[in-house]
DNA sequence: TCCCTGATGTCAGCGACTGTCATCAGAGTA
DNA sequence: TACTCTGATGACAGTCGCTGACATCAGGGA
């Protein structure tokens, strides 16, 4: 028999989800989140750099996702289409986990400290964006891909509030249209 | 005779700017730097938030500068160009205590969570001039005030980087136009 | 059979931050 | 002159986030 239980990591942001929403993240301690998943606040540490780092732990793989969609698109596609199939790896993930996500939401954008660590998620992925853009040749890649994420966020955000989800992609091309009338 | 010296909250701001910088954000405890103003860790903790906090405390103010700009910018201005007068506000106090922010910048860059808080600080920047578009009718307020304050980063990230300063201004033209290449 | 490894527990300790109460110079007021 | 009020500070105790060091022990491989 296995002298723990296995998933000591799902376990841990299982429970984070679940006290974070009930109670706010700021009300729950690390070792009242360690204790819910049956371990100790010292292995909460082992698995999460930090009290937050449980809501984002596998955020860096999506950042690659992007990056992979645009390293994948056609040669001669557009970084502007290059960059909506990155995002269209991400929808897809996105849509069978919306529950979670919403729930993840609700938590983060109640509090500051968690507010400031998804803008440096996103920020890591611009950085992963901007990698994938500057092998394509695009000029100002780091600037054009804070256009994209910030764009993808937007319709992100449009998509998580809708009861009746418009396509992530439509949502992109209308902001596109934004920036390139402000930009004209 | 005053009780206490006069300006603690500039004094704590100096010497954290000191310290930090000769042995970097992590290596430094709060009560060293308030030990160093002559005050205590309490008091520290009165004037800012955080520890971090001491290094943007004035930066509320320039958020409010670039949407008073965007305001001030005359009816007929299109929106871009309001943002352009929103940032040349900024651009001359910036001119004035270049080296002040430059000495900020290397410590900053050094640490994951200053990092961090210096993202939180450019998002209520995005807010503030969101604010100031909407009210002139921009349409996507928000992802545009993005977009902007993305190449007020960029254009400000070449400016401090450079020995012999660019332009603000230009760098943002060129941005834009980076911009535009990518959206169209 | 034995050792090694990896995930966990235990414990001690530092530093960030907070609540609470005390202090006291100077400004305002009688 | 005396009296009070206020605001910035100090003192102190306490909680919590996080870390280092060491112990434990099931399962896998030599």
């Amino acid at each position: 028999m296995a002298r723990w239980q296995p998933d000591g990591r799902r376990r841990l942001q299982d429970a984070a989800l679940e006290l974070y929403g009930e109670r706010g993240f700021a009300e729950v301690t690390a070792a009242e989140v360690a204790a819910r998943a049956g371990l100790t606040e010292r292995t909460f540490f082992r698995h999460f750099a930090d009290k937050k780092e449980v809501l984002f732990g596998d955020e860096t793989r999506l950042a690659e996702t992007i990056a992979d969609g645009v390293r994948a698109a056609p040669p001669e596609a557009s970084p502007m289409e290059a960059v909506l199939v990155g995002f269209a790896a991400l929808s897809e993930s996105a849509h069978a986990r919306r529950d979670r996500l919403l729930r993840r939401e609700r938590i983060i954008e109640q509090n500051a400290e968690l507010r400031e660590r998804e803008l440096a998620k996103f920020a890591a992925w611009t950085a992963a964006l901007a990698s994938a853009l500057r092998e394509r040749g695009v000029a100002e890649a780091s600037l054009v891909a804070e256009v994209a994420i910030a764009t993808g966020r937007m319709a992100f955000h449009r998509w998580i509030e809708a009861d009746r989800p418009v396509p992530l992609a439509e949502a992109m091309r209308e902001g596109f249209a934004a920036v390139r009338a402000f930009v004209s």
